[in-house]
DNA sequence: TAATAAGTTCGATATAACTGAACAATATGA
DNA sequence: TCATATTGTTCAGTTATATCGAACTTATTA
């Protein structure tokens, strides 16, 4: 590697510059050296730079494919320094948190509105994730942080899970649902004939697991907690959904919660992080999220 | 920019060797020639890349970063002049041939073959365009040659053009559609009930212009001359085709060439090429390409 | 506890980067 | 047309710095 970013620093200027003369000036340099930094590249990598027509100097096709190229690397290059700067100043670089679908979003921008006075400088990535995903997403350095999601089956190296809250699942359906008018509580035999709507795993490798089905049904299958609520809001089907993202619809009558036979357990919700190289946003934010779980 | 690739290379080695005094060996430095560049490294960013611990050092995160992303670029840095070094040998790098859907694709085959043969190292990437779409191409950097397309409106500076062919239209339809047994030659009365076949135009900027639609009939866009020749031999509509491209299916009967009142004009299919830096390779292939037209 | 190995410090040295003056080539303009 | 400014190069001299080698510190290990 005889190329060297000083010397494309000097071709950019002279580039813009238009002169050797030029490029010297704002380089703080003398003519004759950037001569000298010239022809030694040259020599270095073994083609033309510039095809010298009289006092002035074009660039030859392979240098301006040199210059064009190296300008780039020049940014690169400064992001590289960049980057590892914010990382020296012990907030990263960036940070990307994976949330569960389960989890109700309206909690989670205040803490990043409070996140943000901080001027930490770090870059924030949020992804919505389906029951597997948030796992995946960490274990896969996809996520620094999860929020919601089941725990590991089997711990897992250099990430620690804590329990955040118990989503509480209620089997709901639209207000003039026929099911609201069947004598509870409801058994499977009454839920059959209705459409069940599943989240689809966004976890891409785990094995399938149809959320909450019951038996063989009918199902619909959407993408996330929100188009879940909306399906069943809109009368589309049925299914089990967590109790604080419907709370409000429960209060406005919109959804109705019915009893039923099937077990509706209370999931777990987890937050993990990796316990290596925490940096300070990291540390910020399941400092909050923890703190959080307590009230 | 205080950052060198050199320094880079330095800690490349030490992390890969695991030590200092390893980096030194395959670098055929001695070990304190590696301290001065890591301290000078550090010295020059204004953070600390290894953390001593003992007469070990581990890296910090923002050593990692530093590392992780350097590594990135030292080999972006051989790609620079890895592309340098191909065009100064003559060959481009690269080589964007944009080709209009009239072109019979089959013909450009056993060029491509021919030129594989001179081993150029020379990328070559080949994309369809319709209508406006070459011409466009290659105005906007997309392509450095073109074939087939119409020619400018008015002429571009630096770009050059030279017809190849002229490519015949027929009016045709399918062997069983109804217009064979109407009374030629057809009037666009008669051709008016039928869908008519067009072809998207690919150019995004140019102002739309629907290709040989007659008047203002049923319309089915298809996206290149391909699905346009099997949409008439399925019957799906009628419209003007290229002879070359379906002499063929007239041969065999699959398709039938009408006569019609309309025009159905003979158009200029032009070849274009940057007429400055025109590297080996473009300029093999326009060579070619013009000698195939005196055939 | 000695021996080994790794990393650092520091003075010496060789290499390279840079400077300034002189010069050649070209454009500018009176 | 010819002087004049401008540009790039050459080259000898200077400065800076990357590298070396030897001595030393600190851990690991035998």
């Amino acid at each position: 590697m005889k190329l060297t970013l000083d010397a494309l620093t000097v071709l950019d200027a002279i580039e813009r510059k238009g002169s050797f003369a030029g490029a010297a000036e704002v380089l703080f340099r003398v003519p004759s050296t950037v001569t000298y930094t010239v022809q030694k590249l040259e020599d270095d990598l073994g083609f033309a730079i510039f095809k010298r027509v009289g006092r002035r100097s074009v660039l030859t096709p392979a240098g301006q494919v040199l210059l064009e190229q190296g300008r780039q690397l020049l940014v690169a290059a400064q992001d590289v320094v960049a980057s590892a700067h914010q990382v020296s100043s012990g907030w990263e670089a960036e940070l990307n948190i994976a949330i569960d679908t389960v989890w109700d979003m309206q909690n989670i921008y205040p803490l990043l509105a409070e996140f943000q006075q901080l001027n930490s400088g770090v870059q924030v990535n949020i992804s919505e994730e389906v029951m597997g995903g948030t796992l995946e997403a960490i274990i896969e350095h996809r996520a620094d942080i999860t929020l919601g999601g089941p725990p590991p089956v089997s711990p897992v190296q250099g990430i620690q899970f804590e329990s955040i809250i118990n989503a509480q699942w209620l089997f709901v359906v639209a207000q003039d649902h026929p099911l609201t008018t069947a004598p509870q509580p409801l058994t499977e035999q009454d839920a059959r004939p209705y459409v069940s709507i599943v989240i689809r795993d966004s976890a891409t490798q785990s094995p399938i697991r149809p959320h909450r089905s019951l038996g063989e049904r009918p199902m619909l299958r959407v993408a996330s907690m929100e188009q879940k609520i909306q399906a069943q809001l809109q009368g589309l089907g049925v299914g089990f959904l967590p109790r604080h993202k419907i709370q409000h619809l429960l209060d406005s009558g919109q959804l109705v919660a019915l009893t039923i036979e099937i077990e509706a357990p209370v999931t777990q919700q987890y937050c993990a992080w990796r316990s290596t190289n925490t940096g300070r946003a990291a540390q910020w934010f399941v400092d909050k999220i923890l703190a959080m779980k307590d009230l």
